[in-house]
DNA sequence: CGCCCCCTTGAAGTGTGTCAAATCGGGTGG
DNA sequence: CCACCCGATTTGACACACTTCAAGGGGGCG
C-alpha cells in the first residue's frame, strides 16, 4: 500500500497537488488509495458534468485535457477554461448545488474522485491545497475575461500559451518551455473568441516573430519572460509552494 | 437591539441576503449588529481592495455599485464584474490569500464587514447563503466570459442588462423591469469589451428596436423574457429561495 | 486507396475601433 | 440669472482587425 502510494505520488497530477499544499503522510495515502479505487479513463469528447444537472462529486484530473464549455443555441461555442493534470473539479460550491458548466474531455483523460472540501481536516495540507486551487481557478477565470475583453488576437494567443506553460510547469509537464498542446486551432479559437482561420494566421505571425515554434502537437515558447512583458501577462499572486522547486529543477536541467 | 435588527433587515442588501439562505434569528441579529458596527460609506472611485495585496476581511455591499477591475499597462481597462447591493466580497478564498482583483466603488457606496466563511456554523442558513453567493458569483463570471468571447455588441449589452435586472430584482431594486443604471457608457464599454462610441450606437439601436428605454440614469427593459430568448440569456441554475417570492411581488404590483 | 479531420491560403465583407468635433446637461460661481 | 465649465452623450468619416466563404493540401488510418 505504501509502495503503491509512493508510485502514485510520482504522476504529474500528484506533483501539482503536492505543490499546492504540504500534504502529510496520512493525506498522501488517503488521496493515493482513493485515486486507485476510483481512477477511470474517459474517452475523447465524453462529458464529465453537464451544466444545470446536479454537481458530481469532486474530481481530480490525473492526465489529459478537459474543458469547461458553453454552447449557444445557434451553435456558437465558448470554452470557458481548460482543465489540466492536477486540476480539481467541482470543489468550490457546496454539496447541494448544480454544475455551473458542462465539462468535456478534450483528449482521452484519466480522473479520480476526491473528498468534498467539507470532509477534510480544516487545517490539513489538503484543505490548503483546495483553497489554493480555488484561488488559482478564480485567477485564471479573471485572466480569461481580460483576454477576451481587451486583448488583440495576437495578445490573446500569447497570453493563453503563457498561462498553459506556467500551469503545465507546475505538474512537470512543460520543460524548457516546451509542452504538448492537444487543442486544435478551432478549439483554440473557441477558447479565445476567435475563428480558426484567424488563429491560424495569428500563429503564423507568432512563428515569424520568433515567439514560438510548433511541431507535431508540441509548442515551444522561445522567451516567455519577454513575451509576458510584451502582452502584460500576470502570474497568479498566490504562489503555490512548489513553484520555486519547479524553477530549481529547470535550472538544473539547462544551466 | 431587536428593533434595530428589524430595521436593518429591511434594506435591499439584507433582502437579498435573506433570499439566498434562510437565516435564523441569531444569524439575523449577528449580521445586523455587525453591520451596524462596521458600516461605512466610501466615495466614488475609492478602492475596496487592491489586486495582489492581502485579502481584506469579507464585506457585504449595503448600497451602491462597485466593480472588480483590471488595468493593463497601456491604460486599457477591463471591468471583470460588477458588485451590487447584497453582494458579498472576498468570501471564496481561504484566509491567507491575496486579493485576486482590484475593487473600486463606481458610485458612493456603503459596506459592512462580514464573518469569514470558516467562522460560521457549518449548517446554518448564513453558511448556505455564502455557498449560494459563491455559486452565483461563478455563474456570472462564466456568463461574462461567454458574452465577451462569443456575443456581438448588441447581444452583449442585452445580456448584461438582463443580468443586472435579474440581480437587482433579488434585492428589490428593480421593479417592473426598471432600475437605476449608474454606469456611464464608457464604463459599460469597459465591462463589455467595447468602446464607449460603439456602446452609444448600439444603445440607440436597442432603443429603436423597442428593447429598452432610458431616462436620466434609469433603464427599462420592455420585454425581458423575449429578449432573453433572443440573445440566449441564461439565468443561474441554482435558484435562491427568494426568487419565487420576488416574482410574486412583481405579479401583485402589475396584474 | 479513399476518407476524414486538420491545417493553410485567398478574396471579399463587416463589425467595431479610432479620431475628432459638436451638443447636451447639471453644477458652480460671479 | 446668466456665464462658464466639465463630464457624458452623440454624430460623422474613415481605418482596420477579424470574419466569412470557399477551395486546396497534407497526414493518419481503416
Amino acid at each position: 500500500m505504501i509502495a503503491s502510494a509512493r508510485r502514485e505520488m510520482s504522476v504529474p497530477a500528484f506533483d501539482r497537488l503536492a505543490a499546492l499544499g504540504r500534504l502529510n503522510d496520512i493525506e498522501r495515502l488517503a488521496v493515493a488509495t482513493s485515486a486507485e479505487r476510483t481512477q477511470r479513463s474517459v474517452r475523447l469528447r465524453s462529458e464529465l458534468s453537464r451544466e444545470g444537472e446536479p454537481q458530481p462529486p469532486p474530481m481530480l484530473v490525473l492526465s489529459g485535457w478537459a474543458a469547461r464549455v458553453r454552447m449557444l443555441s445557434d451553435g456558437r461555442r465558448q470554452i470557458l477554461g481548460v482543465l489540466l493534470s492536477g486540476d480539481l473539479i467541482g470543489i468550490a460550491a457546496g454539496p447541494r448545488s448544480f454544475a455551473p458548466s458542462t465539462i468535456v474531455a478534450l483528449t482521452e483523460a484519466t480522473l479520480c474522485n476526491m473528498p468534498r472540501r467539507s470532509e477534510l481536516a480544516p487545517d490539513g495540507g489538503l484543505a490548503g491545497a483546495y483553497d489554493l486551487a480555488i484561488a488559482l481557478d478564480e485567477h485564471y477565470l479573471l485572466a480569461q475575461v481580460t483576454r477576451l475583453g481587451r486583448l488583440s488576437a495576437y495578445e490573446r494567443i500569447s497570453d493563453f500559451l503563457l498561462e498553459i506553460n506556467e500551469r503545465l510547469k507546475l505538474a512537470g509537464l512543460s520543460t524548457a518551455n516546451c509542452f504538448r498542446m492537444p487543442l486544435t486551432q478551432e478549439l483554440l479559437g473557441d477558447t479565445l473568441g476567435l475563428t480558426s482561420v484567424h488563429v491560424n494566421r495569428t500563429l503564423q505571425a507568432l512563428r515569424k516573430d520568433g515567439v514560438l515554434e510548433t511541431s507535431n502537437g508540441m509548442i515551444r515558447l522561445h522567451d516567455p519572460a519577454r513575451l509576458a512583458e510584451m502582452v502584460d501577462h500576470r502570474e497568479p499572486p498566490a504562489r503555490p509552494k512548489g513553484v520555486e522547486i519547479a524553477r530549481d529543477r529547470m535550472v538544473q536541467r539547462k544551466p
